[in-house]
RNA sequence: GGCGAUGUAGCUCAGUCGGUUAGAGCACUGGUUUCAUAAGCCGGGGGUCGCUGGUUCAAGUCCAGCCAUCGCCA
């Protein structure tokens, strides 16, 4: 059984839970819930990076220490996403002790190695900053943000070796064209490889009498780490490297998810980190753009934080969860407006999908006494209806795999059209008023069932509850449990016959906004 | 300033290896149906494919230059 592993970034614990940490979290879960049910041995981390000197100073504000204060936001975050129902395997901190572990484990192999040196530099420290400061953080000799003079301070510290490996990566960019994708982000890590884009070394370590929230270096008690060499670390502990026996093929199977904001990160440290400790590279870099809020168009009582618990509270959250999805091209920035989320979720949920269901389980109800009715012959007309469900599962399963998740959305949403337009063909409450039609009125809802039994299926890794609601209306309650996509979406006699159906109540009523006031 | 990406209908996007009259959804609009959530279905209008030039029998697609937006780097 191939291994499928997907990663979120470890979320900083300097803020709550917004549309970006959320767009990353729900496509995670979709590929997860995706790839589960396509048989694959999968496992999702997702957690928090709670160690660095923003969250030393928070805590300190607040009057408590780093790691409560860092409990207490990775608690909001982990609480979320249980309210959410994200499928997470592993929700890993870097202040559990099996990432410390794993963290110092790294240190130790790549400085065994000779790719940590320690250096000496001078440069102007800024008190109020507590840091170097560079150009651009300075005017007039001042430093912007405290209006002061930086001193000359002399300090050493740990740098990895970094530009040692920059050759080799760019070889692994040109042999795998797509290994970080899409390809927009994979030209933009080979113009910083390029000569004179300023990369260099990359500084690991502060020294204690600066900072000491953070993971000890092993090879001196003076120091903790700094940064990226802990946080991407994550990746490897949540997996149980180095001492599980499994995260050997946990990790043959990684696709990381991020978003563009920390593509050097994951697209130059992490793979020169990883080739450092001997560690074969990760199976995908996968980049994503920007949620852009306009303000303006956000009504007051959302705020200007999109909230996934405000989003749930209002629409539902498999309703913004298809939205999300739907609604970005995958790499591309798009922008968030609460017109849009309302048409989206009308035009595709309500009207197509939703009403959909009822029409189908209404007259199931009428004209078949509530059960999956036993189907005459198929005729061209049921032919073409499975063929859109082949076609479907087909397009849905390719184009998970590439990535663009919402043309995978876009997929199944013709498949609910094409049913649509099946139903009005057939008419089924026309023929059942006429005498002789009996068996294709049958013929049509048993279509029309299992048609929706497809739907169910394709659309469960993107709206699980809505996805389970119509398969349980459809007697299939165990289904998800058991089924294979993508061939059990285009299986054609699979509805027992005499299985009781539900009508239920509208998935998706229609949302009426009050006319926009300019 | 350097590198890159993007630019296709009012909006969001698709368009494969260059090949018929450039597509979809939303929005708008005419018609129609009553099973259904005032939903559905059928039809319609709407495009100088950013601009200019080049290659070609043929360019949205390939090449060059330019413009606009965005990103990365400096």
């Amino acid at each position: 059984m191939s291994s499928y592993t997907i990663t979120t970034p470890i979320y900083y614990v300097n803020a709550e839970p917004h549309i970006g940490h959320t767009y990353t979290t729900v496509v995670a879960d979709a590929l997860a819930r995706y790839h589960r049910l396509a048989g694959e041995k999968t496992f999702f981390l997702t957690g928090t990076d709670e160690h660095g000197d923003k969250i030393a100073e928070a805590a300190r504000a607040q009057g408590s220490d780093p790691k409560a204060f860092a409990s207490q936001v990775s608690g909001i975050f982990r609480s979320t996403w249980e309210t959410l129902d994200i499928s997470f395997d592993r929700f890993i901190r870097t202040t559990d002790p099996d990432h410390m572990r794993a963290v110092q484990h790294i240190l130790r192999l790549v400085h065994e190695k000779g790719d940590i040196e320690f250096r000496e530099y001078q440069g102007l420290y800024c008190i109020g900053c507590e840091r170097f400061l560079t150009e651009r953080d300075m005017q007039d000799g001042l430093c912007r943000d405290h209006e002061r003079a930086p001193e000359q301070r002399t300090e050493s510290n740990y740098f990895f070796r970094m530009s040692r490996y920059f050759d080799a990566l760019g070889e692994q960019l040109e042999r795998e064209p797509d290994w970080i994708r899409p390809s927009r982000y994979r030209n933009e890590v080979l113009a910083m490889l390029r000569e004179g884009s300023g990369l260099e070394d990359l500084c690991i370590s502060r020294p204690k009498s600066r900072l000491d929230w953070g993971i000890e270096l092993p090879f001196d008690r003076d120091y903790v780490c700094y940064v990226w060499f802990d946080a991407l670390i994550n990746y490897l502990a949540g997996l149980g490297y180095p001492d599980a026996p499994d995260w050997k093929e946990r990790w043959s199977g990684v696709e990381h998810l991020v978003a563009k904001d920390i593509l050097k990160p994951h697209g130059v440290f992490w793979p020169c980190m990883l080739m450092a400790a001997d560690i074969p590279l990760y199976r995908h870099l996968n980049v994503h753009g920007y949620w852009n809020l306009d303000d303006r168009k956000i009504s007051k009582s959302l705020g200007n934080m999109v909230s996934p618990l405000a989003m749930r509270e209002r629409y539902g959250f498999d309703a913004f969860r298809y939205f999300l999805l739907r609604d970005m091209s995958f790499g591309l920035d798009s922008s968030f407006t609460e017109d849009a989320l309302v048409t989206r979720i009308n035009a595709d949920l309500a009207n197509n999908l939703g009403n959909l269901v009822s029409r189908t389980l209404n007259m199931t109800a009428r004209f078949a006494d509530g059960v999956v009715p036993e189907p005459g012959p198929m005729t061209e007309l049921e032919r073409e209806a499975q063929g859109a469900a082949v076609e479907a599962a087909s397009l849905v399963d390719q184009r998970m795999r590439a990535m663009e998740l919402h043309r995978a959305v876009e997929a199944v949403t013709r498949l609910v059209d094409s049913a649509n337009k099946y139903l009005d063909r057939r008419a089924p409450w026309k023929a059942a008023k006429e005498e002789g039609r009996e068996e294709e009125v049958r013929t049509t809802l048993y279509t029309c069932c299992q048609t929706l039994r497809a739907i169910g299926l394709l659309l469960a890794p993107i709206i699980p509850e809505a996805a389970a609601e119509i398969l349980r209306r459809l007697g299939q309650d165990g289904l998800l449990a058991t089924a294979r996509l993508p061939a059990d979406a285009a299986t054609w006699d699979a509805l027992a016959p005499g299985t009781p159906t539900i009508k239920g109540n509208p998935l998706f009523p229609r949302i009426e906004l009050p006319e926009a006031v300019e």
